[in-house]
DNA sequence: ACATTTACCATACGGATGTATGTGTATTAC
DNA sequence: GTAATACACATACATCCGTATGGTAAATGT
């Protein structure tokens, strides 16, 4: 069953997963022509339909956006990871993926949230480990006692934050750290987002 | 701009969301109309006007399956939860919801997946604490040393899983718990699926 | 009284969408 | 050689889908 896809078929299934990811739905075939160049929306069909005859996807017949995926790309989709965070040594945050993370599809992200893998264990005390997957949300206004991911002096923090007259201070959970003082408009701070949720994965041990 | 809704405005909101996460896309007018028995579209594409204008979806006009979801509920989205388990005392696994969960939209779950609260910390060597909400995976097999939820003379348990020559062996993180043994092929044991991930949530202080 | 809002229906139009059928070409298998 | 497969295009059709317009009824506010 498990037969063997050719490399324009692996393309359109890798083509439907990503307009699945992005867009929170199926591509139509026109969708899917119109990104490949395809001038007819026949030639698309074939190859769905022997994407559906070895059993990558199903189809639900007359229905408009009807592909469903099935297997590996049902269960798990592939998120780009933007960097590393640890809340004693700071890390980088870099512009583009370092790289990928599958998650289980339960979670889908907020539009604009992004991904963090936690390095070390200075928040070990607020239960977040090293190689845990944080979820960033930028946009939202941290409030006092949230977690956030803040950038200074061009390196990045995972703290929680904590709003004071004259200052921002970032403390870690874990008692090893001293926590961060910062002035308020200091020009090289910056808080990126606020910490919405963890996920760590069980694929493999743990160590 | 957060004008309130009325009670149907509340309810198709609800249904869209409700679709989206049952079915992985936006429902068409047609199919909302079905659902709450309206012999006619246009009944529908009203509401959505009107929840389009104050703020709650937008729309891409001319798409099919064009209705986006804004705010609330494009961060969260809805998720039944069916129980409580522990590693050391097994708590029930019930048939209907017992009470939902907002999982951030970057979870998205597999299909048939389904989701457990942990109670206790028998599994905390295993870094999964109380509070936590696991993912569920049914329809896999479970390999060694993966962590399952099993059913064992109706009632629950989360524990490793390994695989003998003629017994199942559940173990516990914490070595306070004595592993569990099973005869294979005892009636009253089945593997109700493999923990393919944990979600926790930063909304609230933990305790 | 009058206007406004909410709620539902009927009809109709244009374009989107999935599908079926046929034509043609290149490549591979035997 | 010939059959089978993969690949792309053209045409055509029924249905789906979003949209526009107009009508009816009830509730509410002024």
């Amino acid at each position: 069953m498990a037969t063997e896809l050719t490399a324009i078929q692996n393309n359109i299934l890798e083509y439907i997963v990503e307009h699945w990811n992005n867009a929170g739905m199926p591509p139509t075939l026109a969708e899917i022509a119109d990104h490949f160049g395809y001038k007819n929306r026949a030639t698309v069909q074939q190859h769905l339909k022997a994407l559906e005859k070895k059993g990558y996807i199903k189809r639900n017949p007359k229905l408009a956006r009807g592909i469903e995926l099935v297997a590996e790309e049902d269960i798990m989709q592939v998120k780009p990871l933007f960097g590393e965070v640890a809340a004693g040594n700071p890390l980088a945050i870099y512009q583009d993926a370092i790289d990928t993370v599958e998650l289980p599809n339960v979670v889908k992200m907020p539009r604009n949230s992004f991904l963090l893998r936690v390095k070390g264990d200075s928040l070990k005390d607020a239960y977040i480990f090293s190689g845990d997957i944080v979820i960033v949300h930028p946009d939202i206004l941290p409030k006092d006692g949230q977690i956030v991911v803040a950038v200074l002096d061009d390196s990045a923090v995972v703290k929680r934050f904590f709003k004071k007259e004259d200052v921002i201070e970032l403390h870690s959970e874990n008692p090893e750290y001293e926590p961060i003082i910062v002035k308020r408009n200091y020009i090289s701070f910056k808080v990126v987002g606020v910490v919405i949720g963890i996920y760590r994965s069980m694929e493999t041990y743990r160590n």
